[in-house]
DNA sequence: TTCTTGTAGATTATCGATAAATATTGTATT
DNA sequence: AATACAATATTTATCGATAATCTACAAGAA
């Protein structure tokens, strides 16, 4: 007769020490008992390697230290290192992370946040673009770079600060007149701030701009043809260039690169995010670097502190400029 | 009175339709009941909007549908490509990922490990460089790029061939003598025989080569001394170069850059992953693509297929040579 | 017609932890 | 010395799903 699991349980450990079942479960808990009552079980839990049973406790208690986290994926280094800096701060905190990937889908955004939610997780932090994602109030949710209402908090860069301070940037290279390029965006969320700010800055401080709307995955060839928009007597229009993304600061590149221009001599470049090409390798363009690591550890605490009442509504963490090639300095 | 929580359990489907709980477990479980019974349950799971709570099956069958994954992290493009795709293998088969990042922390791997056993997860993938990694035989274990002996699984790239494959690609666009660059790695693991792959192959076909040894996380100054070992004359003594990572392509790269040496015209490079920068965006540099779908679906396979007893003990999956402009074709 | 057998579905003990209810012990008060 | 009352430990019902066991009823054999 094998012994299907030699997992010991909490009455184990209550034999083992002689005391009972309820005993084990407040020293577990941290819930006072007689000082030699809890050295004689903690002894017991050490001697027989005892663990908690995560799904008696989630089943009893509903409380669980799993997280849910939803992501359109983790091939884009902002999302990436995003994850990263989650999954490490949980830890610290004892909790633990499930992952769910949407690919942008608004149909799997709202099914994994069903499921997490039927899942009983403790908390969902989620990055959705999904216009009317269906949130129950049971479940804590904190969602990142999307507003969807005073009830839910927000956590996101200063996009527009960040914009502003690309333009700022920008003028204090010596940039003449400048473009920004951008994607369209079927929907309002924090990070379409940052053309907000960048034009109120060019404005304020009197630099002349233009704008180019890219669509949506934009194809290699709108960025031929925004160059060549701007392309006249074998060079550029403008001297300084803003991208909403470090994404779209390298899709140019290889544009720029083809027609001949060097960057920055023809054009600097500013983009923005900031992550670390390989995690801590040096940055392939100059660019608005986002706070990762606070984004995250914002978004944890508020996840985990309960009283989600009296949490802002929109928590904007600052941005700085970095330094990575694409500009003079 | 206020009704905790809203969520229907199996009683209350069992209630609704008018049937024993039983059945009702048999018709989610989709063991076959009365026809009649099958079509009244189903409706009264879709009117009460019932779903399976996952702590209580986890509690009694000890089956969940959560698979471990514990990487190092998820900065690096090949890990987060590679939990991308496992995470989304997963989803297909109506599982999900509960992610831990280790750092490289032996300790932390371990612990993970061990937390996952414990959270009695259906499996676990893991990509450790934990020597004497202690693992349970209670739950399947699939290692990837590592392996530990005949009884755990372990899923890779064919290293060897790719190492072959990139000096066949080096001599073929010419190269007369090539240098590989590479880390020193305390622990023998699968990427580890990228080298003797290579060297084999310049052995075979006659291609005098150099190699590297680079201390592990490699500082600055390690790729300048290299290059200045090998410069000599206003040029490198070798015209192809072998990096064992795409990242050592981007680091070296650099110190190339500021030598005032191009590539590829003075000395073509291939790398090793593969992995797209923004997820599709074109490649950084020519390298062996490393096939993270198939290495992901190959792990999931392997964990979900429960019979161990008869999977492969190792599984090379191929690579392929990808241009990215470091190389002249 | 009676008895067996088979084939459903219905009941119920169980998984391991929690917390409310209960029991026990010791201290204080009269 | 007797009673009341804290304070602390033990019992036990419970969470929701599973599966072994039980029950009922129908078809077939004698």
């Amino acid at each position: 007769m094998a012994k299907k699991s030699n997992n010991p349980t909490m009455n184990d450990v209550a034999r083992e020490a002689g005391v009972a079942l309820g005993t084990v479960s407040k020293v577990v808990n941290g819930i006072p008992v007689g000082e030699d009552y809890r050295v004689r079980v903690e002894k017991a839990i050490k001697k027989l390697n005892y663990h908690i049973n995560n799904y008696a406790q989630g089943l009893k208690s509903g409380k669980t230290r799993a997280i849910a986290v939803i992501m359109p994926n983790l091939v884009s280094p902002y999302f990436a290192s995003l994850v990263n800096s989650i999954g490490k701060t949980l830890a610290l905190k004892k909790h633990y992370m499930v992952f769910f990937g949407t690919d942008y889908d608004p149909d799997q955004e709202q099914e994994y946040v069903r499921l997490a939610e039927q899942q009983k997780v403790d908390g969902i932090i989620c990055l959705s673009y999904n216009p009317k994602l269906n949130v129950s109030d049971e479940i804590p949710l904190v969602s990142i770079d999307r507003y969807f209402g005073a009830k839910i908090p927000c956590v996101a860069s200063d996009n527009y600060g960040g914009g502003w301070l690309a333009a700022k940037k920008l003028r204090e290279n010596g940039c003449k007149h400048v473009a920004m390029l951008r994607i369209a965006s079927k929907l309002p969320h924090e990070p379409s701030k940052r053309r907000d700010g960048f034009i109120a800055a060019c404005e304020a401080i009197g630099l002349s701009y233009d704008q180019k709307i890219l669509s949506d995955g934009a194809p290699y060839q709108e960025f031929v043809d925004f160059l060549y928009e701007h392309f006249h007597d074998g060079k550029l229009d403008f001297d300084g260039l803003f991208c909403v993304t470090d994404s779209l600061v390298h899709q140019i590149r290889g544009t720029l690169k083809e027609m001949g221009l060097s960057v920055p001599e023809d054009v600097q470049i500013i983009g923005f995010d900031g992550c670390r090409n390989f995690g801590d390798l040096e940055l392939t363009c100059s660019t608005i670097v986002q706070p990762v690591d606070a984004i995250a550890e914002s978004a944890v605490n508020l996840i985990l502190n309960t009283d989600q009442s009296k949490a802002p509504s929109l928590l904007c963490l600052p941005v700085e400029y970095a330094f990575g090639g694409t500009t003079r300095k």
